[in-house]
DNA sequence: CTAAGGACCTGTCGGC
DNA sequence: TGCCGACAGGTCCTTA
């Protein structure tokens, strides 16, 4: 479900009741997400006070005085605000419950999400090799053309890789490459740098709009304040297969690419 | 090293 | 109406 926007739009939902309360206790009801959740979140986690809440990638970092608890919500997750007495659903799977009343509810139907406890987050396996951030300062064209040298696969892929650049998923890449107007199966080492330059500035735009925007509710994305996002009705390609291009009128073309659907325009993207 | 495919799960939707 | 396959916002792991 969320990529960057959506993850940094939950953020700020969940941000204003959690920072400095302090956590009364975690109740697990399914343990078994993408990896099991770290038996040191049941230890370490009651009696903490939140200091921060902190977004990495689209993990989101629970920064208490005794270490971090990390989430990711993987392709159906989402986190928000309850109260701590309300009746959980089938997959809700975690709460922390905080004293003010409150609890932080996981909730998680697909389980490809992950929660893991770390006293030093950055470092942590799952955080230690991504890439930069594209709303950071080391992001930029010259960047990506310097990490894209010599690679054969698709932009559409390069750009999703995390270990190149962090927080582009699925909608993103097809919507920042439309707007670049950059065909996505070109090869990444293929593509000079002012395209690159314009792609960099294309990501930026796309997730800064979309988090303006509260994200994209494709289906069941709601943000930590329960509202939708947005930024659905802005999209110019993505789920638009045969629809006409906005700028050209073109019926949108939808291909796969790494087993995940592309969306792109034939005339507008080369 | 790079690239491609499989794996992990449940829910929903379209077609017959 | 009911069933069945295809597909869904992520990403690690294995294999070549």
């Amino acid at each position: 479900m969320p990529e960057l926007p959506e993850v940094e739009t939950s953020r700020r939902g969940i941000e204003p009741y959690v920072v400095d309360q302090k956590i009364a206790g975690v109740r697990i009801r399914e343990r078994r997400l993408r990896w099991p959740v770290d038996r040191e979140i049941d230890d370490h986690l009651p009696g903490q006070i939140v200091t921060s809440v902190d977004r990495r990638a689209k993990y989101l970092l629970i920064n208490t005085t005794g270490g971090t608890a990390i989430l990711h919500l993987g392709m159906s997750g989402s986190v928000f605000i309850v109260d701590r007495d309300t009746p959980a659903g089938v997959h809700d799977h975690v709460d922390i419950e905080l004293e003010s009343g409150h609890a932080l509810r996981l909730r998680d139907p697909r389980r490809f999400g992950s929660l893991h406890w770390s006293d030093d987050a950055s470092n942590h396996w799952l955080l230690k090799d991504l890439g930069p951030e594209p709303l950071g300062d080391e992001f930029d064209g010259e960047y990506l053309w310097g990490r894209s040298r010599g690679r054969r696969v698709a932009v559409k892929q390069f750009i999703m890789n995390a270990g190149i650049v962090v927080g582009v998923g699925n909608i993103y890449a097809s919507e920042s490459l439309f707007l670049a107007g950059i065909n996505p199966k070109r090869a990444a080492g293929r593509i000079a740098l002012p395209r690159y330059e314009a792609l960099a500035d294309a990501i930026r735009t796309v997730l800064q709009k979309s988090i303006r925007a509260g994200g994209t509710t494709l289906r069941d994305f709601y943000g930590g304040d329960g509202e939708p996002g947005n930024f659905r009705q802005e999209l110019q390609v993505y789920d638009r297969a045969d629809d006409p291009c906005r700028h050209c009128d073109q019926p949108i073309t939808a291909i796969v690419q790494g087993q995940r659907a592309t969306y792109y325009c034939k005339r507008c993207q080369t």
